[in-house]
DNA sequence: CACAAACTACGACAATTGTCGTTGACACAT
DNA sequence: ATGTGTCAACGACAATTGTCGTAGTTTGTG
């Protein structure tokens, strides 16, 4: 119900909002150098994709201090979901066992991995025989 | 090998690999109908995009007759296990697992479905232990 | 105080994407 | 042969995205 369905994050927003996930509320300057592992970007052009987060709702901005504090607005799993939902449908019609399918050849899980999907696959079983529930979104894990 | 790595097909090119992969080779005239249920978008456009995806390789155009034929020139799993892999990265820090779990959380699977991901867990922890094999492209499904 | 460093805000810019409208060629039926 | 309709090609356009550079302000140090 209270869900807004934030706007979808871009390429670059992503990489931000997981720095932001990890880290949680931080500075510009912490932000840029966490991500700039992975890329190599001035610093303006982090502090803008932020600023653009914060109009958009992704980020919240704590401009107490003279160094603003930007904390993420979005949590990782419901972003996630909103991801995978989208990838489900435009990619792959709706058939969420074919996109399983495709990840697990893709990057094979490790031992424990495939035992917690499995304890899931039980849990999903026995819950709901066979329904196509839309409520399902127990947020396990 | 031999994977050329073609470029991330966009969301618009995306839904026009779909009708491809659905159809087979077809006209400009029958992709832009079939895709017109979901998109309402004149027909140049849909010309254009197609064009746009034979210069990247996306398509193969066979222009022998007037109305030129266009053939989707990357299958769908290889495009779909790209999107995948992408996703993975991008959003997921490269655990499978956590990617399956929300795609399961998020559109529950048919019980032969259930099945099916069980089918190919069993596969899976049967055949390599615990490598992270690369080779696991057999392709079913 | 004066100067350097760090920070935000703002505008500029190229590239990409999706969208049309127009144009010119071609085909077919009257 | 003339006109009607279909088609590919092309250019134009707005919106979005990612990228900087610069200006102006604040903070802190000598």
């Amino acid at each position: 119900m209270s869900e807004k369905s934030l706007p979808k994050p871009t390429e670059a927003e992503l990489q931000l909002l997981r720095v932001l996930w990890a880290r949680g509320p931080s500075t510009v300057r912490d932000i840029h150098e966490d991500a700039g592992d992975e890329k190599d970007t001035g610093y303006t052009t982090t502090l803008k994709i932020l600023q653009k987060m914060a109009e958009k709702g992704l980020v919240r901005r704590d401009e107490s201090q003279r160094s603003h504090v930007y904390e993420a607005a979005v949590e990782a799993e419901q972003t996630q979901r909103q991801l995978v939902r989208d990838l489900l449908h435009r990619a792959f019609g709706g058939s969420s066992a074919h996109l399983v399918v495709q990840a697990l050849s893709e990057k094979r899980a490790s031992k424990e991995e495939l035992t917690e999907i499995r304890r899931i696959l039980d849990e999903m079983e026995k819950s709901a025989p066979a329904k196509n529930d839309q409520e399902t979104h127990r947020s396990r894990v």
